[in-house]
RNA sequence: GCCGACGUAGCUCAACGGUAGAGCAGCUGAUUCGUAAUCAGCAGGUUGCCGGUUCAAUCCCGGCCGUCGGCUCCA
């Protein structure tokens, strides 16, 4: 190509390929560039349209620029700061005095109609940074991050009269930004900082397409339908209370029946597993923590200690000092271990109040925990059986989606290198030999150790954080856990510290909100209601619930003067798996009808033969 | 903890500077009914708590408690 041309830009290279349409941006050598860049001499490129990935990141990006112009035509008096594309969208953030109503999203959404409408360019120059600077006058925030910025040259886009500093790339044009919607206004600190100024920030959520966008609002509403705390207090299954203090949880008859059937299942398993099962205290001497290093660490995540005779003592934000002193309390040979020691101990962890949320954030609850205590030679084929164990109960409660993160040794440690190398290596091999795909975190283990964490995936596909495998170097040395070896020398314990649930009342949030309030039988706090159609059959379904008692179901008898119907939408309601229904027929007969929860009818069958579908059901882990 | 919104009957929600209303649930009665709501009547609230402004506050203002959306934090 001769110099004398003036060089093609990607757009005009679009053009040629009739990409012009679909390409918002196009990547040359691994570098996503503007349409309004040069095209390369060799003409190679990969048009990014809005279905890819990083094709609808660009599109979100430019939302949010489309919307910082709407705004600033409406309130020229805020200061802009920073809007990044998000999953699902973007937000920025404005420094204004009076944060945005409801009623403000609703006009700064119609003005971005206007812009998009409008089909205004979004167009890009390369500035110096001294110049950038004179570009910005009145806005703080751009000139802090001009400041920050360690190049000469800065790149600005602009869409209509609105410039904003940005690395890009952008759209060309802002008619390509369509299926938007502003969400909420919301609090954030400038840069992330709580020192540092609350700016308002306005979330939006941007697709390709209009569809995609009526079904990421589709799924809102499924999120909100099945939102725990709302079946928490539909299904009567627990609650917070004004008056007991936020964050402490009552479990109500019927969530009690869950976790109680989570507990039973839980201690079963671990007794198979070779687990000890302990008890201990809620409240401890000061000093306990002091020794195991929580009060330096974390004290602020802790209540304020009680002052006892002279003595302060602490409300227990964990189990771990507790399970080592059992531990430390005889000789331990080698022979002994691996010593395990479970607990479905409650702990009390100070939460800022704004943090609070339903049975996922909670001031109180109960740890699924549990510390292994092991020689070192022991450490690769404890953590394999382990991962086996946690997967294994993961699955019963119909969770079999995970991500595995695997975070290793930060700056400040405790513990040898020698040691941190081994117990990585053992995490390590543990997840290869199962075949499991998993993310190294770097630098993201504790202090103490480094750690496996598994993410579960619900039913729509939303990742909670439960499962955690953490090795401690740390606790056996500050309380000096030790055993005698083979040569009659004392070396020390390693330890496991590792929680498969959790807590169980974040637990049981997730899983209600898996399940949509709708247990699988096992779980179910009411499994069958036994449903008279009038008073004639209240004596024969009266049996029927006795006989499913009798036979360890969970049954439950409407005999109320209602109609059939106005009973089974009770039922269907409470998400009770079996409604049966027993009229003239079916006592004439001794039998009953059952209905399933979704709807779906049953032949009239004998009470035996019921129970049988029932018994085949008891261990599926969702129906 | 920080920013904003909210707090009215058991639940879901309405109304208003002049001491509040509906539906569902509850209770009573009638109805005896076949797979998602039978009808009628009754009862139910110091409008989260404390203070202030006002002739008068549930409504306006302040503080506290709690909830919600975020931020921060999360051993």
């Amino acid at each position: 190509m001769s110099s004398a041309e003036q060089p093609m830009t990607l757009m005009e290279l679009a053009k040629k390929q009739g990409k012009a349409k679909v390409a918002v941006a196009a990547k040359v050598e691994n570098a996503i560039l503007d349409l309004s860049r040069p095209a390369p001499e060799n003409g190679v490129v990969r048009w990014l349209t809005p279905a890819d990935p990083e094709g609808i990141e660009i599109v979100r990006h430019s939302t949010a620029h489309v919307m910082a112009a709407a705004v600033k035509e409406l309130f020229p008096e805020a200061r802009i700061t920073i809007g990044p594309a998000i999953e699902n969208g973007f937000y920025y953030d404005f420094d204004v005095e009076t944060p945005f109503t409801p009623e403000d999203l609703g006009r700064i959404e119609e003005r971005m109609g206007e812009i998009v409408r409008a089909d205004l360019p979004i167009t890009r120059e390369e500035v110096s940074k001294e110049d950038a600077m004179q570009r910005f006058p009145g806005e703080p925030y751009k000139e802090e991050l001009l400041a920050d910025i360690p190049d000469n040259t800065v790149s600005l886009y602009k869409v209509g009269d609105f410039l904003d500093l940005c690395r890009g790339p952008h759209v060309p044009s802002s008619g390509r930004v369509s299926a938007y919607k502003l969400m909420n206004t919301a609090g954030a600190y400038w840069r992330g900082d709580s020192r540092k100024r609350m700016l308002t920030r306005i979330y939006g959520c941007a697709f390709a397409t209009k569809k995609e966008l009526d079904a990421h609002l589709a799924l809102l509403e499924e999120i909100k339908k099945r939102d725990h705390r709302k079946l928490g207090k539909e299904l009567d299954l627990f609650s917070v209370n004004e008056e007991i203090g936020a964050g402490l949880i009552l479990w109500h008859p019927k969530g009690a029946v869950v976790r109680r059937i989570m507990e039973d299942f839980w201690r079963d398993e671990h007794a198979r597993a070779g687990y000890d099962m302990v008890f201990s205290p809620h409240i401890a001497k000061l000093d306990l923590w002091r020794v195991s290093g929580h009060l330096d660490y974390y004290r602020q995540s802790m209540f304020g200690s009680i002052e006892v005779e002279g003595q302060d003592y602490q409300l227990k934000p964990m189990n771990c000092p507790f399970h080592i002193q059992i531990y430390k309390s005889r000789m331990r040979s080698y022979r002994d271990l691996p010593v395990r020691y479970a607990e479905l101990g409650t702990v009390y962890r100070y939460e800022p109040s704004g943090t609070l949320h339903g049975l996922l954030r909670v001031r109180g609850f109960t740890q699924d925990d549990a510390h292994l205590f092991l020689r070192p030679d022991q450490l690769d084929e404890e953590i394999y059986t382990l991962l086996d164990f946690t997967l294994f109960v993961l699955r019963r409660f119909g969770f079999d989606r995970y991500d595995i993160y695997l975070s290793t040794r930060p700056e400040k440690y405790a513990g040898t290198l020698d040691n941190w190398a081994k117990a990585e290596a053992a995490l390590k091999k543990a997840l290869e030999r199962k075949d499991l795909p998993y993310r190294v975190d770097p630098g993201e283990g504790v202090f103490y150790g480094p750690k496996i964490d598994i993410k579960i995936k619900d039913m729509l596909g939303r990742s909670w954080q439960c499962s955690t495998i953490q090795v401690d170097f740390n606790n056996p040395e500050r309380f000096d856990a030790t055993y005698v070896g083979e040569d009659g020398a004392e070396h020390r314990a390693i330890m496991i510290h590792r929680a498969l649930m959790g807590s169980l009342e974040r637990f049981f949030g997730v899983l209600l909100e898996h399940y949509a309030g709708s247990f699988p039988l096992w779980l179910a706090p009411v499994q069958v209601d036994v449903l008279s159609v009038t008073e004639r059959q209240i004596d024969f379904a009266r049996e029927i619930v006795a006989a499913l008692r009798a036979a360890g179901f969970r049954a439950e008898g409407d005999y109320r003067n209602e109609k059939l119907g106005y009973k089974i939408r009770e039922s269907q309601i409470q998400k009770v798996p079996y409604a049966l229904v027993v009229g003239d027929r079916e006592k004439a007969q001794r039998q009953v009808a059952p209905r399933r929860r979704g709807g779906e009818q049953l032949p009239p069958m004998a009470p035996a033969e019921f129970m049988e579908i029932l018994r085949g059901e008891m261990d599926k882990p969702t129906t």
